[in-house]
DNA sequence: GAGAATTCTGAGAGTTCTCTGAGAAACCCC
DNA sequence: GGGGTTTCTCAGAGAACTCTCAGAATTCTC
């Protein structure tokens, strides 16, 4: 396999450089983009397997640029550079596509684990309108809707976020602060978690056997049976 | 599959028990080798998956023993440890074979997450996820799940803990001074390992013949039968 | 065998973790 | 602005976990 490619989006040539020698250090091949039009350009390529892009930018900011790319059918995986202030609403929005996404000032090594995980996983593509299924349970992202045994269930945003986690990691199991991270965007301590698990529970235990499953002392698990 | 197997070259003894045991303890296999020649003639074998090299050796420095493999045509993935006022331009050089390096003074985390990085890239799992299989039991880290003969086995977070070390160390005699250390994390003379091993047979003899042995005076072992 | 050392295991106390109901604040849509 | 929804915090109840202790059982030594 030939060296994965990535493009990195960020109007400071120093990020751009820092990051730029540190993937090509980990086996990147990498290619530097300044605004969001020229990323819009080199992407629309096609030939990029990880897009590194900056949330702040000068022309076209890095959602639309994510947007016009999914518009265009380029489904692929994008690593978002927000700033610490960067409103959590918008962090949350991101982690639904299978997208990830890192917080500015942010380690080089955090950066490049996380390019690697979204590529291990893009073995199948993380495409957005990806349908989960674990056992009874669909779970439609592009839809928003989830069905256990056929049933349609409502389910909240937060409670949609952190399901579709969840069956992401299936068997697996996800400690409390992956989640508070990945599905609420930030790292305290909170006990939000069990709360949203309790409402989980509530909302899908009525129409099956249990699907969630509790580690004490070390998190959750969605389990097939 | 059987543990990932890393020569660990150092002529400092302590860095090569340090760095060892840490391997060890992550599901690695270690080796360990004190000068360049040594090194080369153990790595000539193409037993490793991986080796852990000082650049600074007595006899053939480790840059030289690199070229060396490389030229017998040895691609085993090589991670150099450079102390940190190494010339940058030398550390360069270490990029193009696609291996990596970590600075002298580490952490040992860093290394080890370095070496997992590294054999996952060669394709080869990492230590963590495997399954750990001995005889007929079956240990998922990353489910936090245990069966003996396909029977799930429900356990808590300290016996998962010390089962899953016994099983890294199958056939093995461990120390309690070992497990206090490695489970426990603390060195303190206790009676809480007796109970824990109590506690693991309790669960997992029903369901098969014994696998914890104990070598009075010693500590435990867990057998093949 | 007898005595000593070591290990096993049942019981229990104290701590920690989880679940869930209630409620306050924020948000959204009309 | 008002009603409904959503999000998050708090706190008590209950369950699970950890560790200690002590007597019983086993093994070793002489």
């Amino acid at each position: 396999m030939s060296e994965p490619r990535v493009l990195v989006v960020d109007d400071e040539p120093n990020i751009r450089d820092l990051v730029g020698i540190a993937l090509r250090f980990h086996g990147f091949s990498v290619t530097g983009a300044g605004g969001g039009g020229e990323a819009l350009d080199l992407a629309a390529t096609g030939e990029f397997d990880l897009v590194v892009l900056d949330v702040m930018l000068p022309d076209v900011d890095g959602f639309e640029v994510c947007r016009r790319l999914r518009a265009a059918g380029r489904d692929v995986p994008i690593i978002f550079l927000t700033a610490k202030d960067t409103p959590a609403d918008t962090v949350r929005g991101l982690t639904l596509g299978g997208d990830d996404y890192v917080t500015k000032p942010f380690s080089v090594d955090a950066l490049v684990a996380r390019a690697r995980a979204v590529l291990r996983r893009g073995g199948r593509a993380t495409a957005r309108d990806e349908v989960l299924r674990v056992a009874d349970l669909e779970l439609d992202e592009a839809g928003w809707e989830v069905r256990r045994g056929g049933v349609r269930v409502e389910l909240s945003p937060t409670e949609f976020r952190l399901l579709a986690f969840l069956m992401r990691h299936r068997n697996q199991v996800v400690t409390k602060a992956q989640l508070l991270e990945h599905v609420w965007g930030f790292g305290t301590q909170s006990q939000v978690v069990e709360t949203y698990i309790s409402y989980l529970r509530r909302k899908l235990d009525p129409l099956g056997p249990p699907l969630i499953h509790t580690q004490r002392g070390v998190g959750y698990a969605l389990r097939t049976p």
